[in-house]
DNA sequence: GCGCTACATATAGCGCCGCTATATATGGAC
DNA sequence: GTCCATATATAGCGGCGCTATATGTAGCGC
């Protein structure tokens, strides 16, 4: 069901601030409800294909007394996906409600 | 992003009336004005698992002077499949509103 | 008669994406 | 000192929709 949804949440979680990838995991989990949960072992390698695409960019933290993590911001180009993903969602939803009448 | 939607277009196209396999995709493109498009050699597939799993029953129907064609039609188990998917696309787009707010 | 397109079904193989399983390692609670 | 939550990482798997390919018929224009 969450196919191919989790491109557009994640970059969705770091409109705001950088994030590390267990607090996306947690933070996806906790505003669904647990309705949507991705697999921590999935969220990153889906953070390396968006930086590798060019949408996120990471950066070690280390502070002192803390275990090192990394913190993905959105790029320019990030932002933009973001945008394009959410008229892309908002027509497939029209598109598959017209089809299905899943909205009643 | 039309990923694991193929199931309830289907089951959705087959509910006024039993259709073939190459109707069904034709009638997808043409009712979503070809903003949803699954290639016909997919559509296939998913009807042998759709028949598979007890929601599609297919008929060999032929004709004088036409080629035999395969028309499926839903079980009762597959309207109730309709029904419960109705509802979990329903809360899904919810949900993935809330986080990612691309209904605007 | 010949070639083209639309119709109709079928299967093989590929790629992406999210999954499970597993590994490693630290900080805090008890 | 044992356990849990935190935090990152990788290997391997399976499902689903894709492309490519195959087979064959009906109808049209010329």
């Amino acid at each position: 069901m969450q196919k191919s949804s989790a491109e557009i949440v994640i970059l969705a979680m770091l409109e705001a601030r950088a994030r590390h990838g267990y607090e996306i995991a947690k933070l996806i989990e906790s505003r669904s409800d647990a309705r949507l949960q991705y697999q921590i072992a999935s969220i990153y390698p889906m953070l390396y294909r968006l930086e590798r695409n060019g949408l996120v960019r990471g950066r070690w933290v280390e502070k002192a007394g803390e275990r090192r993590r990394r913190f993905y911001s959105l790029t320019p180009a990030g932002r933009k996906a973001l945008t394009a993903q959410r008229s892309a969602w908002r027509e497939f939803f029209a598109t598959l409600n017209h089809l299905t009448s899943f909205g009643g």
